[in-house]
DNA sequence: ATGCATGAGAC
DNA sequence: TCTCATGCATA
């Protein structure tokens, strides 16, 4: 497992990381580290020997997108997975109600002494998705398909017939995604019986995760990768996903709310799928905009960095300003970087952490922090998974550890998170 | 599959 | 400035 007995409970932060991040216990003492013993067991279905499934878009050689769009991206992976995307992100933010129960506090009272060391290693997906476990299997069903399949045409390109959308679906969709869709879960079996789904009522997280495996075990059967089908909804409702979504879904990896949102589209979709015998209809890319927007390049942060980063992440989810620099200035980082680091990794904490649910969404995670951060106040956020039957010790906050991932010993942050607070 | 980034909306 | 949804880019 990982012991963290060696936390400090303070980190300065003038004391130089930086030199150490870049100097001994730099990469000299941790770049070699690839792997590192996962944290927690298996973050979703990573341990598990997954069938080599498809590659993202390497699936389907039917759908070769004519005109500007490249059915493909050179080099990628994931093939065809980022044709720009339409609309991004805006996700009609419905539910007001949900939003933001999280209660903030200032970043420094957050900051406050974190104690280092009781990190629930349970993983998140294993008491509350038991299924994930074995989410695998499903796909090992799947032909790996790498070519056609039957009753799929080979998209002739001829038919760029946008697919006809929904009527009851808006055009863009999404707004009332609650009200069509599913039929519950699994119950896309053999039906596609209601099609236009009712699923009028938030689906279970049981559901979910059936749906979420039925979903992909379909596509693949079919020979759909995770491009395609994001593709496809942005045919059917004219808001494309991406890979990383589609991906995201099927592993259970977003908020609850967005798995609701995103269900009734896959739900369909699936309907669709499995009753069309046009399916190059789905694949029609129309919109296909190039969104050149100039994105920042990725940064590439270093292992032992991000060792570092993680270690202050323990000791405050949430640095202040003042603390993002000083970490940015001693791990030579972007303070933005840092910032969004950050960002993210909390967002990657309640995913994490937090199991799906109904109700209570967030309550754990806030709940988590103010195990860990008895000074802090628990509030009640709202976004994504609710507790379900919390099996095991209550998760105190859980630090991922990714691959490559090690939490340096030797390079003990010695900033003075949140006490000193400031 | 996942890390880092973006942008809208909320605070 | 944060969260959240989402995506590009990459491992």
């Amino acid at each position: 497992m990982f012991s963290q007995e060696g936390l400090p409970a303070t980190f300065s932060l003038g004391a130089g990381i930086l030199q150490d991040a870049s100097g001994q216990l730099g990469k000299s003492s941790y770049s070699s580290i690839t792997h590192q013993p996962p944290f927690f067991p298996f973050p979703a279905g990573k341990a598990e020997y997954e069938p080599p499934e498809l590659q993202a878009g390497q699936a389907k050689a039917w759908c070769p997108f004519p005109g500007p769009e490249p059915c493909h991206q050179p080099g990628m992976a994931g093939g065809h997975q980022g044709p720009p995307l339409l609309e991004s992100g805006q996700a009609p933010k419905e539910e007001p109600g949900q939003e933001k129960g999280r209660s903030e506090g200032s970043p420094e009272a957050k900051c406050a002494l974190l104690p280092a060391g009781p990190y629930c290693a349970h993983p998140w997906n294993s008491p509350f998705w038991p299924a994930l476990a074995g989410h695998s299997a499903a796909a090992s069903r799947g032909p790996l398909p790498s070519q056609t399949f039957p009753g799929v045409g080979l998209c002739p390109g001829a038919h760029h017939a946008i697919y006809p959308s929904d009527p009851h679906q808006p055009p863009s969709g999404l707004s009332s995604l609650g009200s069509s869709g599913s039929s519950s879960g699994a119950a896309s079996e053999g039906g596609q019986s209601s099609e236009s789904g009712d699923e009028d009522t938030t689906p279970t997280s049981e559901e979910l995760e059936q749906f979420a495996k039925d979903l992909k075990h379909k596509r693949i059967t079919l020979g759909f990768t995770q491009a395609d089908v994001g593709m496809a909804l942005g045919t059917l409702y004219g808001k494309m996903f991406s890979q990383t979504t589609i991906c995201r879904f099927e592993a259970l990896q977003l908020s609850f709310k967005n798995m609701c949102k995103l269900k009734p589209l896959l739900q369909r979709w699936l309907n669709e799928v499995e009753s069309s015998d046009s399916l190059q209809e789905l694949c029609n890319a129309e919109q296909v905009l190039a969104q050149a927007r100039k994105r920042k390049r990725r940064t590439s942060i270093e292992n032992n960095v991000k060792g570092t980063l993680e270690s202050f992440f323990r000791k405050c989810v949430k640095p202040s300003p003042q603390q993002i620099s000083q970490i940015a200035e001693d791990l030579n980082l972007d303070k933005d970087v840092v910032r969004v680091w950050f960002c993210n990794r909390r967002q990657k904490g309640k995913r994490l952490l937090l199991p799906f649910g109904d109700e209570n969404e967030g309550a754990m995670y806030d709940m988590n922090l103010a195990l860990a951060h008895p000074a802090l106040p628990a509030a009640v956020s709202s976004q994504a998974y609710a507790p379900a039957p919390l099996a095991s010790p209550p998760p105190i906050y859980m630090p991922a550890f990714h691959k490559g991932e090690i939490f340096p010993q030797a390079l003990q942050p010695a900033v003075s998170m949140g006490n000193s607070g400031n």
